[in-house]
DNA sequence: TAACAATGTCAACGAAGCTGACGTATCGTC
DNA sequence: GACGATACGTCAGCTTCGTTGACATTGTTA
């Protein structure tokens, strides 16, 4: 903030040990902010914040494999399929078997699924929208160079495929 | 939603359910990153993200009262002790009797726990360090920008209390 | 047919959050 | 000086969500 912008060489003021430090916190502070509306609907029904990122990248990735899901969510698939049995036993998730290759399950939302996905969306959205419009238009871009440069090489990858697949 | 961006108005083409979307996961993928190295260092010495935060926040603020940190964290006292107990069992962690009440006990870290923080931060400033380097002073003012918008008021009351007391 | 792959599941454990209840020391106030 | 509130610690028990390890089932493929 406040750049002197005096001239030349403090061009790094924004790579001071106080300046990262603000980073750091404000990210802490912030994933707090970012999960908050969620997890009160999720917990009203009995659910999770593990169930929520289930049910967001079904929806992203309808009909895709157990294991794609799993690679992306980077936990175990016994993990998972905790979560996925309920979501599977409360008629949320749809787990059909694969049709070239019949050892896959390709998992899609019910309606319900979708129904409750998108409350939540909408819930996370809504403090998104909120944030990115009391931002502006070039600190959005900014927020997201930022987070797509603190990724993991690996998670980076995972990244640019799903948003590479275009929108809704 | 959707804007067809129509013509002159898309200077809100930032606030379409795609681009909050986008925001949404890279915030998600980003945390992951963000975490990833002080966990490493964490998990060899037998301690977990809790101890990191009660570390971070106390170096931050030394001689702070349990109190105090209890409400920056945001955990209950049940939680919180557990933390602090196994920290100030291996002597990371100093508690102090008030001076002026003698209920309070202020906190502070020892040389191994100041040592062990700054392991931490500066894995953690790394990663922070190379985002910031790869994104540009704009970027990373815009990051900080939405951040701090993302926050609940509380969260975001804090967080400026804590980002006044200045640097190191 | 044999090896491998994708999935599900049982069991056990650990980290870290929560509620509720209770004890102790201390402060402040009537 | 007694009493209620405050700051802290702690016991017990529960939940979510991650882990490892082992094993079965079903299919695919060489």
């Amino acid at each position: 903030m406040s750049d002197p912008s005096g001239r030349g060489g403090n061009e790094l003021l924004f790579l001071t040990d106080d300046q990262l430090r603000k980073g750091i916190e404000a990210m802490f502070f912030a994933y707090r902010g970012f999960t908050a509306d969620p997890d009160r609907i999720l917990s009203e029904r009995g659910y999770g914040r593990a169930h929520h990122r289930a049910l967001h990248f079904i929806r992203r990735n309808p009909n895709g494999t157990v294991g794609s899901l799993l690679s992306t969510l980077g936990v175990t698939k016994q993990s998972l399929n905790r979560v996925l049995r309920t979501l599977q036993a409360d008629g949320l998730v749809a787990s059909e078997v694969g049709r070239t290759d019949r050892r896959e399950r390709h998992l899609s939302l019910t309606d319900t699924g979708a129904a409750l996905e998108r409350a939540l969306s909408d819930a996370q959205s809504e403090r998104m929208r909120a944030a990115y419009r009391a931002a502006g238009p070039a600190a959005v871009a900014g927020f997201r160079k930022v987070l797509e440069a603190m990724m993991d090489d690996e998670l980076r990858a995972h990244y640019a495929a799903i948003e590479a697949k275009g929108q809704t």
